[in-house]
DNA sequence: TAAGCTCTTGGAAGGGCTTCCAGAGTAAAT
DNA sequence: ATTTACTCTGGAAGCCCTTCCAAGAGCTTA
């Protein structure tokens, strides 16, 4: 069996209170007892056992981070950021994957109920009004990334802004049958996107087309924010011949990369043909040298842990929320059309 | 505070033993007592805490994912194929993540006294002699991905074999001076590739130029497998001018693809001037046109996992070893040198 | 010398579960 | 009617900690 306290406070010739004292740096106690007890420990290779300490100080030390079937680069780059901070502190961090967006809440109720972290990161995910409250009457502390409920803590980023300027820059390079390919709808970004979208066509007096809103199918447990998706939707565009857009709107670079290669295939060329504005500015658009809207997605990892580690220290009860301007990356892929 | 088996047991009048047969489906109940527990779990909302379950059950349905830094994309791919399948499986993952390779043990240590989790997948990070025999003796399972030891299951890639590759396909394009970019040596896969890569200069009667290889810096706490890395390699590469190879292993495409940059910034055609071959195949790999080796990392991913449940279920004596073999990408980085 | 402090210490209680053992109840066998 | 054999059930003990309370020891103070 295992090493336990117990002897450890057997070896050192104390009791099973004072050890803990000594595990814990607490000042009620001699610093000769300590010594002698943390001696006892190295010899023995004790080591508190993380279940039996969380049980005792109803505290885990463990987050929980969810996301939704972590696929994207998009979350590859936020997971770093987050990952960074994780490792300077005390604590661990426990991955959910969700698979299919309508069971967020069993994920949530879990968090809620086992008992088994601290506090939750949840990434791109919608609360409903019912858990957003339960989360508020909770001990458990949740901070939502790339997402928002008005009574909880969040960070993300201004999507509609963003698909606003997007847009607004196809619009001012001369184009006028302006495409968009959006992930689904159910998907809280994807929504939020498509409003830029439209705004953007609408202060620039320009119809709104549905012909030219490609979402991609409903492909069993994604939600189209993926290159095959991209790839399936520039084609669809492509098939309208003469009436294709003159330059597309893709909600995320990876279905960028997908539309480039739609159209490469049939062997035109971007700009030249046909202009493509990305968004998220993940790695890849460089290579591809991509115009895309720039997420801070790093930093909003890193932001998003330190908002949560605070609020595990101590709950507050102002809610925070912070909104990143996002910021439009222009590279080789739009050119004017006259 | 929160519901327990005791309130479940008071509700539904009867002890807490036979809640927790309830729960647990143990066929020492009737179906009449197990209804009406049920019943009053569903009202009261009880869900079993998890620290508690792990703590009388010595179980925690929890592995842990032990990763360096998690930067590549090369741990991307492998953890999704790794997520996909912990998704089916009842198990939760912790990530650790190892920012400083030396400190491997400490983490290997926690894993095998904290007993927070049942299993553990280490990646491509080398486990000590003393550390391997400690988990053949411990009760806790672990799978190596991307690494080895004789006496641990492990699942990887011939590494060797790949360079090998690599390097003969220039070979037998006709280059003779054949640059290689290789990460940091303390990393496993770096020497080994660096062996295949020499063995196969060997077995063709060339001559190894340490001038030709370049190692990555030890930038402080990288492995120097990554694009920066790549990029200076290469530059130091192009300073030598006339004596510059005609073609470059990279040791991972991710550096191969910060070697493009720095040839292209040059003003040199790939593979026109330079040829260049990677290693992994990721993503990225099929945007650059890059002849590549591929490792086939997700399906790496799937089968750890598998490998470790089965072995969490019954621990067996016989060690499991997969080597994969690398396969040969042929894609437009590469060309004839006569 | 007695009373009052402070500093340490031991160990019971408690956290929420599983498991084992003993006992109750029921049915079958004699 | 009595024994035997089963099926269920209750709850104590145990998993390994933390924390609280009571108490001993050593000092001070009057």
């Amino acid at each position: 069996m295992a090493v336990t306290i117990y002897d450890v406070a057997r070896r050192a010739g104390v009791g099973i209170g004072t050890v803990s004292r000594a595990i814990n740096n607490s000042p009620q106690i001699s610093p000769d007892t300590k010594e002698k007890i943390l001696t006892a420990i190295q010899e023995l290779k004790y080591e508190p056992h993380a279940l039996a300490q969380g049980l005792a100080r109803k505290k885990t030390n463990m987050i929980a981070v969810i996301v939704p079937f972590f696929t994207g680069h998009f979350y590859f780059e936020l997971f770093k950021g987050i990952q960074e901070e994780v490792s300077n502190s005390a604590y661990d961090m426990i991955l959910y994957n969700v698979d299919d967006i309508e069971k967020t809440d069993v994920f949530l109720m879990r968090t809620l109920r086992e008992r088994r972290v601290d506090g939750v990161l949840l990434i791109s995910l919608q609360i409903s009004d019912a858990y957003a409250y339960r989360f508020n009457h909770s001990q458990i502390p949740i901070v939502l990334v790339d997402s928002f409920h008005p009574d909880l803590d969040s960070i993300k980023v201004e999507n509609e802004q963003g698909a606003y300027l997007a847009t607004e820059y196809l619009i001012e390079l001369g184009h006028k049958r302006i495409g968009m390919i959006d992930g689904q709808l159910r998907s809280m970004p994807a929504q939020v996107r498509l409003n830029g979208y439209k705004k953007a066509l609408d202060n620039h007096q320009l119809n709104f087309d549905s012909d030219y809103l490609i979402i991609s199918e409903p492909l069993s447990d994604k939600d189209g924010f993926n290159r095959e998706a991209g790839y399936q939707g520039m084609k669809r565009l492509l098939d309208m011949g003469d009436d294709c857009p003159t330059a597309v709107f893709a909600a995320s670079d990876i279905q960028a990369a997908g539309a480039i290669r739609a159209i490469t295939e049939r062997g035109l060329k971007i700009p030249e043909d046909i202009s493509i504005i990305g968004f998220d500015d993940i790695e890849l658009a460089q290579y591809l040298e991509l115009t895309t809207i720039r997420q801070p997605m790093h930093e909003m990892g890193k932001l998003a842990f330190q908002r949560l580690i605070q609020q595990m220290q101590n709950k507050s009860d102002d809610t925070f929320i912070k909104k990143y301007k996002t910021e439009l990356v222009v590279r080789a892929s739009c050119r004017e059309y006259r």
